[in-house]
DNA sequence: TATTGTTATACTCTATAACTATA
DNA sequence: TATAGTTATAGAGTATAACAATA
């Protein structure tokens, strides 16, 4: 009941969804996946895998059920997201200290490169993601998406 | 290498992700589906499911192809996605004038009453998602949103 | 008893390619 | 030739449940 002009051909009326804030970040959401898809193309690394790079890189040794809370992942799905990175010869599986039943994840020398060329794709993709805003705007979405979902504390 | 205190026995490093507006989108992106799953829950109704509701209703009689684009979805999964929603008798494939190619898309009457429910649930929701922004933060958020994806000019 | 990693399995969402009927 | 819808198929990405080894 916004629009009016709705026989003009093209343009459909998206409701009451434009107003939405889910809505809003779904859309982001699917526009960064292509665009970051399309940036990473070419070493077949999603969003997701990224994120699990890191992550073992900053906590070298941390135990699968540790990353998977932190990757809000079920235990079984990061064994198949560890067998695909070490089948890869990206991240090992070390016999961890103290504890017969865990394992220590690491990068290889291999993933740590890799990483290393991935983040300046990132920061690249990253800068596209927000070239239409300003520095500070792109600070205040940050900080309003950290309020939304305050994981980091 | 931007935190330091690490050997704090919980919580790990997040590397760069934090500073990410890619990974702050996904992360509230996981947030949203959960809260919306469960808000709705009882209906079956996904995110997704409920956008191309509302998309339907606010366009009576648009073709499937139209509504892939809007949706942004390939034709042949919007054709699963119909037959479900047609299965449960929500929405009805009509014959379209003019070309017998097409179909035309509309609410079924039941299809109308359980969106109406739908929407009261997803206003509840979306207070929720943003309690702890002000009205003012909420706007500033949409509109960035929009900067980032401009679908509706 | 509880936890770690694993397996087997299945479900959702999505796309690609080839087909058909119309245009 | 081109387009609308469909089918068959496949691939991510994810979860649940049951299990063996270890704590």
């Amino acid at each position: 009941m916004t629009q009016k002009k709705s026989t003009e051909k093209k343009g459909l009326d998206y409701g009451m969804l434009p107003g939405l804030a889910g809505y809003q970040l779904r859309l982001a959401q699917i526009a960064i996946f292509r665009d970051f898809s399309e940036a990473l193309g070419e070493y077949d690394v999603t969003p997701g895998l990224f994120g699990i790079l890191v992550i073992i890189e900053a906590n070298a040794g941390l135990k699968q059920t540790e990353l998977a809370r932190a990757a809000h992942l079920d235990r079984s799905t990061v064994v198949s997201v560890i067998d695909n990175l070490e089948r890869r010869s990206l991240v090992e599986r070390r016999a961890a200290e103290n504890d017969r039943r865990s394992n220590s994840l690491v990068l290889t020398a291999d993933g740590a490169a890799l990483l290393k060329k991935l983040k300046r794709r990132v920061v690249d993709h990253e800068k596209r993601l927000v070239e239409h805003l300003t520095e500070e705007e792109r600070g205040t979405l940050v900080t309003l998406l950290q309020k939304i979902f305050p994981e980091h504390r």
